[in-house]
DNA sequence: CTGTTAGCGCATTCAT
DNA sequence: ATGAATGCGCTAACAG
């Protein structure tokens, strides 16, 4: 590889000289100039990131800290997130916590050592907190940290939205399920759905009457499928399910049991996995905006690299809930 | 941030004993390191990445190249190699080349520019070349450049397995979809496809006796149903789907048009995103060892960047045909 | 076993 | 407008 004072040599300029025509920072001649960037090209010289990183005090690396690469809810944001800090001149270095805070902790000590200049953070821990001094957006989840910046899908509305739906469809018997509700996440679709079904009247536990019922469970396929054996006999005329993969799970219990959807249950889902659109029926469901998050995460933190003030605080961007048949209008008895 | 000069002014010694007693690289005083590490921990001093590769001339961070994030058939690898790299204490730069050879050579220059230690590759350009002197592992894909390095699943063996499986099952009128085909996984795919046919008696396009055809179109659900559209009314007793976006595309078509799989037509499909399993019927697919190339690709970039000599040529790993109900038993008529 | 020294490649003073 | 000199923080080589 080739350095600088390599191309100032065959240019005939100092190494100062060639710095500043490359860069394009500062005075330089154009003639000098064309000199400069044809020896470049000659030489095939890259500039050293490393060395750059060093005396300029910045990496143009930003960090991606998020629980796993496997599940579309991150990479959806991700991708976004990608092409928008690239288009900014950014890097990616991507670090899987396992939803694990010691892991989280390692991250942070990891991101750290590689001076990145910013972070977007897919917290585990509600109460961990991001070292001082660096910019930090939390995408999709937030702590408890209320100085923190965070862009977040509005579930509370998307999921109340949601669930107005199913009940403006006749259903007076409607089971939630919801995953490990520590998660901000967890715990504002759950929010949604009781603001929803209360408005509306319905009492949860009820023994007559309009009522629902709340499951929590593990968050996954066979914490859904799990949640519904416990219902036993006494079925709801309709499910909404907090997550693509307990909606799995949920398709997989009616499968096996013999029950229909939506003729003998409905089902409401959330996030939009492409198969939601091509199952039979397809399933209505509220869609987070994740590529909006990863826009906007990006955004914030490209502002607040460039030392701008830091907008703080939670982003709530909306969703769309996309109605589709399985649920079904229900004719009360 | 304090610097190793701190630390060593802190702890009374010159730096590069401080230097010794934080890497463990040489000598030094079982007492004094004890001292360097106290003053290390009670300053939070924190080895500066940048300057570190500066010095040492490698930088412990492996670039992923792919063409997008959002893909699980990347993803699905992408997470175990990240989890193998870390533990061998390497981070993950990721860049995304959408697909696109123009990306895909801006990617190389930022990878040269980082002075990564390393790359895995998922290429796009056949006919591309990575840069000399530069420990690269391909994946998924592999060029046509036969000095390369790469990881992949063995889809000829797989595919034929799979279609073996369909023909086992009485078909004799059989057609496969597959994506473009200059990349090297449909090409393989089709070769597993058209070895098993023809071993089995099918004829290309035949008009009389078993037969099977083949249909390229574009690597997407809709290319997959709009496949089945060009068949009209001349549907075959089973289609063999090379890619799970075709397989969408199938149950799609075959969802609006009615047609029920598997009485009226089978489907065999290629990968096992989760809900092929709960799919009625489920899908009978083959699997590729996606988890299995991402570890030895990891595996192997390790190795080639510890200077052993690496393992050049296209490693194939056996995936895994998982027989479900989309295929029927066909009445011969 | 330890302290001192010399760069790694670059951007940036400061003179000119 | 340009060249020379400085130092970012670190590790490796060397002399002690």
């Amino acid at each position: 590889m080739s350095t600088l004072a390599d191309v100032a040599r065959l240019a005939g300029v100092g190494t100062g000289t060639a710095s500043r025509a490359i860069s394009g920072n500062g005075y330089v001649d154009p003639d000098t100039r064309r000199k400069v960037l044809d020896a470049a090209a000659e030489l095939g010289y890259r500039r050293n990131a490393a060395a750059r990183a060093l005396r300029e005090r910045r990496s143009r690396v930003v960090g991606l800290v998020l629980p796993d690469l496997h599940n579309e809810f991150y990479t959806a944001s991700a991708a976004v997130l990608q092409a928008d800090l690239h288009a900014a001149g950014y890097q990616l270095l991507v670090l899987a916590t396992g939803n694990d805070p010691s892991g989280e902790r390692a991250a942070w000590e990891t991101l750290l050592d590689r001076q990145v200049d910013g972070v977007v953070h897919v917290p585990v821990d509600p109460d961990g907190t991001a070292p001082p001094g660096l910019p930090v957006v939390q995408l999709n989840r937030h702590t408890r940290d209320t100085t923190a910046s965070a862009v977040v899908s509005d579930d509370v509305a998307g999921v109340a939205d949601l669930t107005r739906g199913v009940l403006d469809a006749g259903h007076t018997d409607v089971v939630a399920i919801v995953g490990a509700t520590q998660l901000s996440t967890s715990a504002e679709r759950l929010a949604g759905f009781r603001r929803a079904a209360e408005d509306a009247g319905l009492v949860e536990d009820g023994t007559d009457g309009p009522r629902f019922r709340v499951l929590v469970t593990e968050f996954s396929a066979d914490g859904g499928a799990a949640a519904m054996r416990r219902l036993g006999d006494d079925l709801p005329s309709a499910v909404v399910a907090l997550s693509s993969r307990l909606v799995m799970g949920v398709l997989r219990w009616a499968g096996e049991g013999g029950v229909r959807i939506p003729e003998d249950m409905s089902l409401a889902g959330l996030g939009d996995p492409e198969w939601f659109a091509i199952w039979r029926p397809a399933i209505t469901t509220f869609a987070p905006p994740l590529a909006d998050m990863g826009r906007h995460a990006a955004r914030r933190l490209i502002a607040a690299m460039a030392g701008e003030a830091p907008e703080t605080g939670i982003l709530r961007l909306a969703g769309e809930v996309r109605t589709r048949g399985s649920v079904s209008t229900h004719r009360r008895r």
